[in-house]
RNA sequence: AGGGGCGUGGUAUAAUGGUAGCAUAGGAGUCUCCAAAACUUUUGAUGGGAGUUCGAUUCUCUCCGCCCCUG
């Protein structure tokens, strides 16, 4: 059996994927796209070793933050795993819906061309127009240029039926909106309590560029603040800005393009909210 | 209390005697490899009242609220 774990950041989880675990004697699999890094544990939310007690744990900290890291690399990985504990139990948890539905639907991707083009000496227009040449049905906005050449950089596009692979039950978790946004601003503080600032600086000092360290909320926000150009403050508010909309867009991709099955976390009592998953879980 | 200043979407601001602009926050959406990304789209405001005027958010008066100075 397959479940996976689903919902904005910030919602618990990974909580409960330790329950589901525990009850089901699961192994737990990470669907998160920064929580494969190393090294970057405080601003991902990550879980502690400590928590994992003898659940074993894949996809956790496989990468250096150096390293690239795709979609295409995930569902390899993701895919073997599941493959090699055929008939066990296994959770994927995470928040990142392309990642979850790369593994689990017929996504099918292919090595990267050697002929990669950027296309940098054209203009958004030009590159739009490029593209209607090629397909005229293709409809990318103009502005939303990394889509457009990649677009372009594709040799084949078969349009294929979108169907499941693996047979999962996909559980989300949420809550009303006013709190989950009240929730994150107090993790982004607590992360900072624990020491997100010393991590995040230690990481910058040492590796330099990092694509992984450029697109995670929580790091790249301080960047600005480490060269002295911005105050803590500001970036701190801009991590908190970031994780909502964030979340925002995590809601958006779980509505839209999969069938959750979803549960209203119950605040005062977590273990309620555990037991009508368990509950769902048992009987569909 | 006296003197002065200021009230524009949730917030920060712009402008004008003639459709109230911009940013940001908020909402909705797109989605086959930079996805914690990229992109699209949308709701919402001149503190209340009266006057001048064809027309007031703008000018005048008044009330209310906030700020500064003096005592």
């Amino acid at each position: 059996m397959i479940i996976a774990i689903v919902g904005p950041t910030g919602v618990g989880k990974t909580s409960l994927s330790l329950e589901l675990a525990k009850k089901y004697k699961a192994i737990i699999i990470n669907c998160d796209a920064m929580q494969v890094y190393k090294e970057m544990n405080i601003g991902t939310a990550k879980i502690k070793e400590s928590e994992k007690g003898d659940i074993p744990h894949f996809l956790f900290d496989i990468k250096d933050i150096q390293d690239n890291y795709t979609v295409y690399d995930y569902q390899k990985d993701a895919r073997k795993i599941i493959d090699l504990h055929k008939g066990e139990n296994i959770i994927l948890v995470g928040g990142t819906g392309l990642y979850l539905k790369a593994v689990l639907y017929n996504y099918v991707f292919k090595d990267e061309e050697e002929n990669h083009n950027n296309y940098d000496n054209l203009s958004n227009e030009e590159i739009y127009k490029l593209a209607l040449e090629k397909d005229k049905n293709m409809n990318i906005h103009p502005n939303n240029r990394k889509r457009l050449v990649r677009f372009l950089n594709k040799s084949i596009d078969k349009k294929e039926e979108c169907y499941q692979i693996y047979d999962a039950k996909i559980i989300g978790l949420t809550m009303d909106r006013d709190i989950l946004y009240e929730r994150i601003n107090k993790r982004v503080d607590e992360m900072f309590l624990e020491g997100l600032e010393e991590e995040a600086r230690g990481l910058y000092n040492k590796k330099g560029k990092s694509k992984a360290l450029a697109t995670a909320i929580g790091y790249k926000e301080l960047f600005k603040y480490f060269d002295g150009e911005e105050t803590l403050e500001d970036a701190k508010e801009l991590i908190k800005k970031n994780s909502r909309h964030y979340a925002k867009r995590q809601y958006t991709w779980f509505n839209n393009q999969m069938s959750v099955k979803w549960f209203r976390v119950n605040l005062e009592d977590f273990d309620k909210t555990i037991l009508e998953v368990e509950s769902y879980i048992d009987n569909y």
